[in-house]
DNA sequence: GTGCACTTGCACAGCAATGTGCAACTTACT
DNA sequence: AGTAAGTTGCACATTGCTGTGCAAGTGCAC
């Protein structure tokens, strides 16, 4: 066991993903949840999780550096080559939504917890780009708000989250939530419903996301 | 001790109202807060809350009861006499958010805590008359959304949360914060932004909101 | 100044979770 | 078969929180 870190069986190396997948699936459900809860889970003992993982900190900060890091990739690739503040915030929107069954753990994380408060910080990034494309939009005349520029990345971020809940319940199907929030979210910067609603099935039907 | 819920003295009851007083606050920043960090912040003993409420669960119970209860009293009475559901969202958005400070605690309580799931159950009410404003603005061609109402309504709750996390993090005044969330709120509900300001201003000025 | 209502300060039992140590056991590779 | 990496199943010490019991204290009212 000394080397579990270091060796690589398939076996420990298959352990170790599927404990941080099942990790993710079950702190999202319950943000408290025991290393205990997220070993079973797992199909794995609670001692073996700690063969790969020093201790819950250091789990949990894994599964946060990953979803970190997808999330500001896949951000950043959905503004790549946006002409104009709407396509970009369009862009980067549905981008993101692309990980957002990773996304959600992070905010769940984020929105309790006095151990891992720095995770806000942690994307920061990723909202104050958002934040940059919004006053960008401002400034061009292209959006319309009474907030300032990084309150309306905060309303963004929710927004998605709202949408994401609306998913969970049952509201609306995943296919159609991923236009539908982009499309809200525009139209929350001050984006005319319908100009909105056009550049997003541009945008969709250019990616090839869902539905067409 | 044997009857302090029933006895009532002056220094019981003020005890009893500051615990509740900073039992909300304390919890807010910390939902997970014990019992004796809330007593010590009411500058009081761990056991003198237990003679008041018998347990941690009947405490909280007490503080969602009231926060519950005093929004969806808010939110009826900004609807109250609106003409229309532009009239009635904004109304109902603006007279919550005058007791925004203790709603904040109900979903930082709602959103994780294995032990207050039925709190989101509690706060249903109040979406739903929200949604049902949100579906007669939707028919009326009023509102316009790539979402159905109840979805909207979800975008509707945490919008006003994002806000009040900007308030929280200064990104606007708490004054200029009460208008520009509701103009938000209408715009993402497909108002186009100049009504929106204007209808807002309106209702302010009517209900002799802050500022003028 | 006596009594009552409430508060305090301890002490206690219980529970749930964390992180470790160690001796078996199972796989996989050779 | 034999070896090594990884897994399991306990046992254990520790910590932090809950809820309760009880005796001594404090303030207010009459």
């Amino acid at each position: 066991m000394a080397s579990m870190t270091t060796g690589n069986s398939s076996r420990a190396d298959a352990n170790r993903r599927r404990i941080l997948d099942v990790a993710l699936a079950e702190l999202l459900r319950d943000p408290d949840a025991s290393m205990d809860q997220i070993a079973r889970a797992a199909g794995v003992v609670r001692r073996t999780v700690y063969g790969h993982f020093p201790n819950r900190e250091a789990l949990v900060a894994t599964l946060v550096d990953g979803a970190v890091e997808a999330v500001a990739a896949a951000h950043a690739a959905g503004r790549a080559g946006a002409e104009g503040p709407a396509e970009a915030l369009a862009g980067g929107t549905l981008a993101v939504w692309e990980v957002a069954d990773r996304y959600r753990i992070l905010v769940a994380l984020a929105r309790r917890s006095v151990t891992l408060q720095g995770l806000r910080d942690r994307l920061a990034p990723v909202r104050e780009a958002c934040a940059e494309v919004l006053r960008q939009g401002l400034e061009a005349g292209v959006f319309t708000s009474a907030l300032p520029a990084p309150a309306m990345a905060y309303v963004h971020e929710q927004l998605l989250f709202a949408v994401m809940d609306a998913v969970n319940d049952g509201l609306l199907t995943a296919r159609e939530a991923s236009r539908a929030a982009t499309v809200t979210a525009l139209t929350a910067a001050g984006v005319p419903a319908s100009d909105a609603t056009e550049l997003v099935a541009k945008l969709s039907v250019e990616k090839g996301g869902p539905g067409g």
